[in-house]
RNA sequence: GGCGACGUACCCAAGUGGUAAGGGAGAGGUCUGCAAAACCUUUAUGCGGCGGUUCGAAUCCGCCCGUCGCCUCCA
C-alpha cells in the first residue's frame, strides 16, 4: 500500500483509518438505483463519488470487489407498508410488463453512468434474481425470533434488536411516538418493517414463499445480496445520506440479527444534490435528469463539477456553476493536448516511488494530491493540487526553453494517471491533434491554407477559414513557435 | 416537535487552533496582423451576527439569525 486512507465512518461519526478485513482487499457495496425512471443529477453525484473512491482504492493497490445492486422490485411508493410498487405503477400506467420498465431504465441508467466515465461495478446483482436468498434470510430471521408473520406479511421485530437506530442516531421510542397511527397494520410495533409482503390480487410481480405468494421488502435485498457476494462482514457500505434511515438501519438490523456478526465496518454516505436550494427527489418531481444535463453540458464536465465539491457536502446544481467548472476543465484538457502534441503520449509508466522534482516538482504535487485523496477522498483539494501543477507546466511550456519528449511524456503520463485514471476527469482518447485520420488531414490542410494566406497578409481569407472552422466546432490556436494547432470543441 | 448538517469573495469551493488553497467571472499587462490559448499582476484585514476561551480562532464554547436535510419513497 502506498498510503493509509482515512475515511469518515457514519457509524462512529468520525474519521477513521481504513483497515481492511483482509489485507490488500476491499469489499464495497453501494446502494444502486430503483429502475423505474431516468437517473438524475443526484444519482450522478452518488455514483461518481463512489467511482472515484473505488478508483482511488485500486490506485493505491487494493484488490477491490465493487457490488452495486439494481432494485427491480419491492420498492413502494409510500412508506414501507402501503402504496404501490414503484415499478408496477409505471408498468400499469404504460400497460407494459414491469420487467420491460426495468429493462428500459436499467439500460438508461448504465448508459448515463458510462457517459459520466463511471467504471461499471464488478457485480450488479438484481433483486429479482435473488428472491431465493431473500426468502432464506427472512426464514432464518423468523426462525430465530427476530421476525414474525402476519397475514402473509413478514415483519422484522425492531424490539428484538436493541441497537436499532445506532447508525442514524434515532431512538425507537421517538420513532414510535412520531409514527403515524396505522389502525389496520398487523405490525406489533409501528417501527417494525417488512421483510416480505403479501401480493394482493392484481399485483403482477409475485413469487411463492413459505408465507404464500408475495414479494420481498425493499431493505431485504441489500442484506441478502451484499452478504452473498461480500461475506457476512464486509468493509464498506455506501449510499446516499437519504438512505441512512430507514434503509441502512434496517439492513444492519436484518443482517446482524441473522448472522450475529457485525455487518459493515465503514458506512459512507454522500450528501444530496439540491436544485435552486431545494432537494431534488423523484417524488417531488423537481429533478434534473442526467440526460437533461448532458443535453446542456459535456458529461465529463458534469463529473468534474461533481468532484469539485466533497462527496459529503451538499451540491447545488446551477448552470452558472457547471459552466464555471467546464471552463476550468477546458484548461486541463488544453494542457493534456499540448503535452500529447509534444510527444507525450508515448506510453510511459510512472514510477511513483521515484518522482522527479525538476523541471516540475512532481514529487511534491503527488504528495499533496495523495494526502488530499487519502483524507476522506477530498477530491476538490486533489483537483486544486492539479491546477497548481498545471500552472507550473504551462509556465514551462511557455518559457521558450523547450521541453524534451521525455519530459513531456513523463508529465503526460503523470497527469493522465492522477486526473484520468483515478479521478476520471480526462475524457478518452479524443485529444484532437495527434490523431491519424482523414479528419486530422483535412484540418491540417486548412491550417496550411490559412498559414499561406497569413504569409501573404491576406488576413481576410485567413480569418474566414478560422471563423468558419469555429462555426463547425473546430478551434484554431496559433502557438508561439508559429505553428497552429486545432481542437474540437463540444 | 425530535435528530443532524451547513452558512468562506460576484459565482463555485478547500481549509477544524497559527495568521484565508483552487476554479470561474471581473480589472490591468505580456504575447499576437487580429483572435484564441498561455503567462504575469490584481480582486475577502476577513470566513452569517454577537459574546467568550486562547499569545493566537474561519477553525473551540455559548447565544442569536438564516438555509438545508432526515424523522414517509428517494442517490
Amino acid at each position: 500500500m502506498k498510503t493509509d486512507i482515512y475515511l469518515y465512518n457514519s457509524l462512529s461519526r468520525q474519521k477513521e483509518k481504513f483497515v481492511p478485513t483482509e489485507e490488500g482487499k476491499l469489499g464495497i457495496y453501494v446502494c444502486g438505483p430503483t429502475v423505474y425512471n431516468h437517473s438524475h443529477i443526484g444519482h450522478g453525484k452518488s455514483y461518481v463519488s463512489f467511482d472515484a473512491i473505488v478508483r482511488f482504492f485500486r490506485f493505491v493497490g487494493y484488490k477491490v470487489l465493487y457490488v452495486q445492486n439494481i432494485t427491480d422490485v419491492g420498492h413502494l411508493t409510500d412508506n414501507a407498508d402501503e402504496g404501490d410498487d414503484k415499478i408496477e405503477k409505471e408498468a400499469k400506467r404504460d400497460r407494459v410488463n414491469p420487467m420491460a420498465i426495468v429493462e428500459t431504465f436499467m439500460r438508461s441508467y448504465f448508459e448515463d453512468m458510462d457517459r459520466l466515465g463511471i467504471e461499471r461495478p464488478d457485480i450488479s446483482p438484481r433483486a429479482t434474481g435473488h428472491i431465493i436468498e431473500q426468502i432464506e434470510l427472512a426464514k432464518k430471521l423468523t426462525a430465530q425470533g427476530f421476525a414474525y408473520e402476519a397475514g402473509g406479511n413478514v415483519y422484522f421485530d425492531v424490539s428484538k434488536f436493541p441497537q436499532y437506530g445506532r447508525l442514524s442516531g434515532k431512538k425507537v421510542e421517538d420513532l414510535i411516538a412520531g409514527a403515524r397511527i396505522d389502525v389496520r397494520s398487523e405490525k406489533k410495533n409501528p417501527a417494525d418493517f417488512a421483510l416480505w409482503k403479501r401480493a394482493e390480487a392484481g399485483h403482477i410481480m409475485r413469487w411463492p414463499s413459505p408465507w404464500g405468494e408475495g414479494f420481498p421488502g425493499w431493505h431485504l435485498e441489500c442484506s441478502a445480496m451484499s452478504m452473498k457476494y461480500l461475506g457476512q462482514t464486509f468493509d464498506i457500505h455506501g449510499g446516499g445520506l437519504d438512505n441512512q434511515f430507514p434503509h441502512h438501519e434496517c439492513e444492519i438490523a436484518q443482517s446482524e440479527a441473522a448472522t450475529g456478526k457485525p455487518f459493515v465496518k465503514y458506512w459512507l454516505h454522500n450528501n444530496m444534490v439540491t436544485v435552486n436550494g431545494t432537494k431534488m427527489s423523484k417524488s417531488l418531481g423537481n429533478f434534473v435528469t442526467l440526460k437533461d444535463a448532458f443535453a446542456r453540458f459535456d458529461p465529463i464536465t458534469i463529473r468534474f463539477f461533481i468532484l469539485q465539491s466533497h462527496y459529503r457536502s451538499p451540491l447545488d446544481y446551477s448552470e452558472e456553476a457547471v459552466e464555471g467548472a467546464g471552463k476550468g476543465l477546458e484548461r486541463l484538457k488544453n494542457i493534456m493536448r499540448e503535452l500529447k502534441a509534444l510527444g507525450g503520449d508515448s506510453a510511459k509508466a510512472v514510477n511513483f516511488d521515484d518522482l522527479p522534482e525538476e523541471p516540475v516538482d512532481l514529487k511534491r504535487y503527488y504528495g499533496e494530491w495523495l494526502a488530499a485523496m487519502a483524507d476522506d477522498f477530498n477530491t476538490p483539494a486533489a483537483i486544486a493540487v492539479l491546477f497548481e501543477m498545471f500552472k507550473d507546466i504551462n509556465t514551462l511550456l511557455g518559457s521558450g526553453v523547450g521541453v524534451t519528449v521525455d519530459v513531456a511524456s513523463q508529465l503526460y503520463a503523470f497527469t493522465r494517471t492522477l486526473a484520468g485514471e483515478v479521478l476520471g476527469i480526462i475524457p478518452g482518447e479524443d485529444a484532437g491533434a495527434a490523431g491519424k485520420n482523414i479528419e486530422n488531414d483535412l484540418a491540417n490542410l486548412l491550417i496550411k491554407m490559412r498559414a499561406d494566406a497569413r504569409k501573404n497578409k491576406d488576413f481576410k481569407a485567413a480569418d474566414a477559414i478560422r471563423s468558419q472552422l469555429q462555426d463547425i466546432g473546430v478551434i484554431l490556436e496559433d502557438k508561439k513557435d508559429g505553428t497552429t494547432v486545432y481542437k474540437v470543441s463540444k
